[in-house]
DNA sequence: TCTATATAGATGCAATTGCATTAACTCTGG
DNA sequence: CCAGAGTTAATGCAATTGCATCTATATAGA
């Protein structure tokens, strides 16, 4: 746990882990999605942060904070959910640079389809393959893995 | 731990803190290699793969196999490590259609530098994060939610 | 107020990825 | 031996990503 140049074993397993583990279970749920003839997982992030967040909408900016996406990846997408008539952009009134982001009753919808598929893929995937103890144990490793590491 | 079409809220716990983490870390290692001015990670998996088999080399699609990229994605990426003269492609005698990718002294070279960074990396933000147990802990839970399992 | 600096978001262009297809070869059954 | 099916790898083209830059507005300081 000491801070090395070079890891332990035990770290590069779980650093091994981690990696293969993750690219396989987003690569599953993403050929989930596109059987179901849905928009890629980036569009749920999306869409997602914007839900929970009602009709006040978000910023840009925020969705960056919130997604980890890059500036001009959350740009482009963002025109590619206006398109689709999923968002809506609105200016804002303080700020004349910005623009806040809302989500469409068609934008809800297609969260909703999303979800169906999306959630079905995370409880096949991990929730059907670790007990509720295990599943908490991953979450509180990973936490402590993420920054800023959680507290829980 | 039953298979449902929802998910538990604990496996949605987890399934968003492995996908927030590994993108995390992900970005940091890429950073990293890229200060330091060396190629990005898809370049050492395939490196790595091809110097641990030392001279034999690996096949295209045993690359694929191993390293869970998609097949065109491979096909380009051997030829811009070809490019640069980090591997070599042999004919393979048994075999009209197929090659086989060997690892040369300068992609050896490349793989030895990059790990300097990548492994500091790992060691880091994974090692230095958790104690040797957590980390098997890890790489337990995760096997789990690898396919096929892991054992260990 | 005016200039310099910082922030929000978009965009041109190059590199990479994804999709579908193709070319070349191998294998199997008749 | 031959036709058909399967495997291995490459590639044309569209979509996305990454990088650098740009525009517009806001903010801080002289």
């Amino acid at each position: 746990m000491t801070e090395q140049a070079t890891p332990s074993p035990e770290a590069i397993k779980a650093w091994a882990r981690l990696m293969r583990v993750s690219r396989q279970l987003i690569e599953h749920a993403e050929e989930a999605l596109k059987e179901g003839g849905l928009p890629p997982l980036a569009w749920y992030d999306v869409l997602h942060e914007l839900a929970e967040v009602g009709e006040g909408g978000l910023r840009p900016f925020q969705l960056i904070e919130r997604t980890l996406f890059a500036q001009y990846n959350i740009s482009r997408l963002l025109a590619r959910l206006e398109a689709d008539g999923l968002v809506e952009k609105l200016p804002v009134a303080d700020d004349g640079r910005g623009q806040t982001i809302r989500i469409t009753a068609k934008g809800r919808d297609t969260r909703r389809r999303m979800w169906s598929v999306y959630g079905r893929s995370i409880a096949e995937l991990v929730g059907a393959k670790l007990s509720v103890d295990q599943l908490n144990m991953v979450s509180a490793l990973l936490g402590r893995l993420r920054h800023p590491p959680a507290s829980d």
